[in-house]
DNA sequence: GACGACATACCGACCAGTTGGTATGTTCAA
DNA sequence: TTGAACATACCAACTGGTCGGTATGTCGTC
């Protein structure tokens, strides 16, 4: 039995504070002093765990990355049977996801990218792989239904996997604008309707 | 004749450098100071201006929603007859904007709102008012689209103008995490594509 | 001579990061 | 079986620099 229960250590503590923080107050104003006093460690063993905030940066991006590959890999949508209907859930079920404060349900990644984009090349290719390997998760899903239904689009099953993460991510920032996730739920609705009439069957005689 | 030529005042050239720098670092990481010696003026100038860093991120969130209010309302969109065209093109005006670098076409408040959202009621809801703000001008064609394919739908004008700003900012997200505007244009091409499909004429016979 | 528009000089708090240390293993040869 | 050598995990105190903000002065205009 590993000795993982009870008290995790300084590292998970500060990845865990970090994702909560970074969510709430943002990167550059989550401050290294604040996120240590959050997970009850001193400087000095952040600074032994990470090299420098950066460093943090790209962990917590890596540690989202894994908590979030779980929370999708099991969750039900991946039942049903019609790939179309799996996209359709997965759509459900990042709706259904909108429950809690605005910064427990927005996007840890997406928040961290628009202030490091420029800043910490790292910091944003560790975003940008969080993002883009979640949305090839979708991919396959995307591409099957296509093939299901004789489409062959002027769009790519990637550019449309991209897009669901678009509007999630615009979804967020208009939650965090108008402090809560009705207008989040109201654009995942619209989404939705976006899929259903794009792979309705009267849509297979014409080119999108 | 103004004396707005040759050397603008202290806070217009303090407005101008916060919008590009806080378009390209985020809010926090924008310090005063580095405000001041982009701008060529002193801390003194600032402080006599602007009461507080916060209430500068006010200022520049309103002075960003007149600049591209002016923008947009000058645009060659509006001239189009029938109303989904002015929609339409109002889409495609947008994915023409996206020139130059990043930070260059990227959204000031929704940039902004991210990091402030709990931090700072204030900037929140000048960020909250520009974004708003900017999809009411949408929501009259929409409307009028609406009214003249006789469609009674399930969602309204407000919410699909809403929508297509999520999409926006979620598409500058995608934009910062993969380093350019491809992806962006990508997912603005899906917006027109919901569009078409919405007020296809076929779609008058179904409720959505 | 009063007032708006700045500039200069400065402050205390806070910032990321460093230092020197302690406690607790783990390894491996004598 | 022991103990020297080394590694890991963490801590308290500190550093130099930067932060937002203030106090006070100067200059031109009405």
């Amino acid at each position: 039995m590993s000795k993982q229960t009870a008290t995790p250590d300084a590292r998970s503590k500060l990845l865990a504070a970090a994702l909560s923080m970074i969510r709430a107050k943002g990167y550059s104003a989550t401050t290294v002093d604040a996120l240590c006093a959050a997970a009850g460690v001193t400087k000095g063993a952040f600074f032994h765990h990470f090299k420098s905030k950066d460093d943090l940066g790209v962990a917590a991006a890596e540690h989202w990355s894994e908590m979030t590959g779980a929370l999708f890999a099991a969750a039900a949508y991946h039942d049903h049977a019609d790939p179309l209907d799996r996209v359709l859930a997965y759509v459900e079920f990042r709706k259904a996801l909108l429950q809690g404060s605005v910064p427990e349900f927005t996007c840890l990644v997406g928040t961290m990218v628009q202030e490091t984009y420029e800043s910490s090349p790292a910091i944003r290719d560790a975003c940008d792989r969080s993002i883009s390997g979640h949305a090839e998760t979708l991919e396959a899903d995307i591409d099957a239904a296509m093939r299901d239904r004789g489409l062959s689009p002027a769009w790519t099953a990637r550019s449309l996997a991209l897009h669901t993460q678009a509007v999630l991510q615009g979804a967020f920032i208009l939650a965090k604008a108008k402090g809560g996730a009705a207008v989040a739920a109201d654009s995942i609705d619209h989404l939705t309707r976006y899929l259903e009439l794009l792979f309705s069957p009267r849509k297979a005689e014409r080119k999108n």
